[in-house]
DNA sequence: TGTATATTTGTGTGCGTGAACATATGAATA
DNA sequence: TATTCATATGTTCACGCACACAAATATACA
C-alpha cells in the first residue's frame, strides 16, 4: 500500500525544467509555447499520469459560474411543478459552490412565451443552460443562437435530433409504450378492447405521444394478443364537461376494458372519469406520480404508473452542469432513465426514498 | 437579482470584531473561547447566514480520509460482485478527492471470516466505515469497538437494530414482500398453492427473509385472496441435485401455480428447475438483476424481479461517507430504496441507465 | 552593433480555510 | 509589585491552482 504523493503542477515543472506558468500554459492551451518546452512538459505530464486536483483548480479561478435553466412554468401543471421542485433541490444542492442557478419560466401553452422567456434567459448571460424544449420549432431556432454564442446546454423531457446538446436527459418513449402494455396485459382478465388515450394541450407533443404508442401496439403484435383490438384516441384541448362526455361514450361504445394513457396530466383526468361513473374494472395505466395521480391510485382506479422521475430529471440536469462547468467532467451524451414501474405496493417506498 | 459576494470568515471577524482564528474556533467549537467572543462570532454568523465555502475547506484541510469498506467477497456470489462494483465505481467517482478507499472482503459462508476481516480494516485505521453485517452477533461486537475508538459507520443491505450508525442504506422488507405479492397475484391466472422460497447459505440471514414473508402473506391476507394456499418452504443448505428434486418434488405434490423466492441467488436456482422441467407456466417472482436472473427473465422462465440495488446501495454509502467526511454533510439515518419492478419489457431500461 | 519589437518564460499574489505557532491578557502566587 | 502560568486571541503560512503582470530571450531591422 504505497502512499503517493500526489503530483502537483509545480512537479511537473520541477520535471520539465520549466516554470509553473508554462505547464499551466500546457494544460489550458493559452498563450504561446516553444516546441522545445511543450514536449518536455508533454512528456512529464504523460509520465506521471498528471491529475489536476479539482478542488484547487476550482478555489484557484474564483469564476462564479451561471447557469440558466429553460422551462414550463410549475405553477400552470403539476408534472411540471415536480421539474421545478427538482431544479430548487439542486439549487440548495450546490448553494455552496461557485455556481448561480436561475430558472425562466415559459408559458406552456403559447410558443410565443417560449421566445420571450429564452431571450430573458439569455439576458442574463448564462454559461450554460437546462432546457425543456416542449416547442420544437422555437427550440431548433434558439439552439442556433446558444451555438453561436458557444453556450453549451443540456436538453431535459423531450430529446430534438437536431440539437446538439452536452447532455439528453429523459426517457426512451417507445419502450415506455411497451411497458405500459406488458402491465396493461397482464392486469387484463376479461375481454374487450384497448383504448390509448392521448391528452395534451400542446400539440407539440403529440409526436412524442405517438412514439409511445407505436410501441405499446408493438407490443400486442409481437405477443400475439391480437384479440384485443387496440383504438387510439385524440383529445387535443381539454375542456371538462365535454371531455367528460366523450371519453364516457367511447368507452361504453367501444367496449374497453383498459386503458392506457400516454400523458401524466391525462392519466388522473381518466381516472376522475372512471372513478365518477364507477368504471373501476377497467385497467388504467398512466405516467407519473403526480398529486392526483397518487389518489387516484390509492384509491385503486389507476392501477399502474409508469414514472418518468422529472423531477430527478430536472435535478440531474443541473448536477451535471455543475460538474461539466466546474470540475470538466463530461456527462452521458444521453442519460436514459429506467423506466419504473409504480403500483400499488410499492408507491410509498418511492414517495418516501429522497431523490434518486 | 442582487449579486450576492460570499460571505467569509475574514468578513464574520470583521464583523465580530476580532481575528479569523477566533472564529474558526466558534466554528469548529475547538479551543478556549470568551463568552464575550462567543457571543459576538455567534451573532456575525447568524446574521449572514454564513456558509463555509467547501472547495476552500477542503483544500486547506490537506488531510487524506481513509475509508474502510467491509463486506462478503464479491467473487464468491454475485448479488456483492455488484455491491463491489457499486464500491469501485464511488472509487472512481472520488478518486480526485482526498478520499482513499479500501475494500475488504470477508467469507459470507465463514463467521470467523467476518472477525478476522473486521481486524484488518481496522489495521487500516480508516477515518470510517461503510459494513455490510450479514453476521448479526460478529457485526455487534465489532460496533462496540467501532463505538470505542469513535469511529462513524453507515451500515447496508442488512440492518442491525442495536447498531448506531451515521446511516442504513437498504429497503423494507416487509413491504418488499408485499410488493412480490402484488406482482405474483397480478399474473396467477390459474388456481393452485403458492410457494414462499427461502434459500440461503448464511443462515443469519433467515431472520430477514421472514419479514419479507410476513409482508407477503399479509397482502394475501388483506386482499381476502384466500383460495391461494402460501406454502414455506425453507433450504438452508444448497447442494444441486437434492435441491432440484426436492423442490420438483414439492411443486408437484403441493399444486404450484407461483412462487416466491426471497434470495437473489435462489432465485436463478429456482428459475433453473422450472426451466429443466418444463414448468413455464408457473408464476416466478424474484430478487435482483443478477446475471442468471436477468438471463432467465429474458427466457420469461422469470416473470417479476424485485430490485434491491445492491451497486447503488454501495455505491451511496461511499458517497454518503465521503460527503459526510471531507464536506461534514448529514445523511438521512435511513435511506431506504425504492422497490424497484422489474420485468421482461423494462429490465434494459435498467440495465443501460448508469447509476441511477 | 544597437535598438525596437515579437515571442516565450517566469514571478507573485489571491482564492477561503485549516492549523501551527506566536503573542497578549488577566488571574494567581510569591 | 514582580513573576508565573493558564487562558484567550492573533499572525502567518500552506493547500494547489489560475492568472495578471513582469522579465527574459529571440528576431527583425537600421
Amino acid at each position: 500500500m504505497t502512499e503517493f504523493k500526489n503530483i502537483r503542477i509545480k512537479d511537473i515543472a520541477a520535471m520539465a525544467g520549466v516554470s509553473v506558468a508554462t505547464v499551466d500554459r500546457v494544460l489550458h492551451n493559452r498563450g504561446k509555447i516553444s516546441e522545445k518546452a511543450l514536449k518536455k512538459v508533454v512528456e512529464a505530464l504523460e509520465q506521471t499520469g498528471y491529475k489536476p486536483n479539482l478542488i484547487a483548480s476550482t478555489l484557484g479561478s474564483n469564476k462564479v459560474y451561471k447557469i440558466a435553466a429553460l422551462l414550463p412554468d410549475p405553477v400552470l401543471d403539476d408534472y411540471w411543478n415536480q421539474s421545478g421542485a427538482g431544479i430548487f433541490k439542486a439549487k440548495e444542492e450546490w448553494s455552496q459552490y461557485n455556481v448561480r442557478i436561475e430558472s425562466f419560466y415559459f408559458n406552456l401553452y403559447e410558443k410565443s412565451s417560449f421566445r420571450e422567456t429564452a431571450e430573458k434567459a439569455l439576458a442574463y448571460e448564462p454559461d450554460s443552460m437546462l432546457i425543456a424544449p416542449v416547442f420544437h420549432r422555437e427550440a431548433v431556432e434558439f439552439f442556433g443562437v446558444l451555438k453561436s454564442k458557444s453556450i453549451p446546454y443540456i436538453l431535459f423531457n423531450t430529446n430534438i435530433p437536431e440539437a446538439e446538446p452536452v447532455s439528453f436527459i429523459g426517457q426512451d418513449l417507445y419502450q415506455s409504450g411497451r411497458v405500459g402494455a406488458e402491465l396493461l396485459a397482464t392486469k387484463l382478465v376479461k375481454d374487450g378492447n384497448i383504448a390509448v388515450l392521448h391528452i395534451y394541450e400542446d400539440i407539440q407533443n403529440a409526436v412524442h405521444l405517438k412514439e409511445k404508442e407505436r410501441g405499446f401496439r408493438d407490443y400486442f403484435m409481437e405477443n400475439k394478443l391480437d384479440s384485443f383490438n387496440i383504438i387510439s384516441y385524440d383529445f387535443g384541448t381539454y375542456n371538462e364537461p365535454e371531455f367528460d362526455r366523450e371519453v364516457l361514450t367511447a368507452l361504453n361504445r367501444d367496449k374497453i376494458s383498459g386503458i392506457f394513457v400516454s400523458t401524466s396530466k391525462g392519466s388522473y383526468l381518466t381516472a376522475s372519469v372512471l372513478d365518477k361513473n364507477n368504471k373501476r374494472d377497467i385497467v388504467l395505466v398512466g405516467y407519473d406520480m403526480l398529486k392526483d395521480n397518487i389518489h387516484y391510485m390509492y384509491d385503486g382506479v389507476i392501477n399502474y404508473l409508469i414514472n418518468q422521475n422529472p423531477r430527478k430529471q430536472a435535478f440531474l440536469g443541473i448536477s451535471y452542469l455543475v460538474n461539466y462547468l466546474l470540475f470538466r467532467k463530461q456527462p452521458p451524451v444521453t442519460d436514459l432513465f429506467p423506466l419504473e414501474i409504480i403500483m400499488h405496493e410499492n408507491i410509498k417506498s418511492y414517495l418516501y426514498s429522497g431523490l434518486h
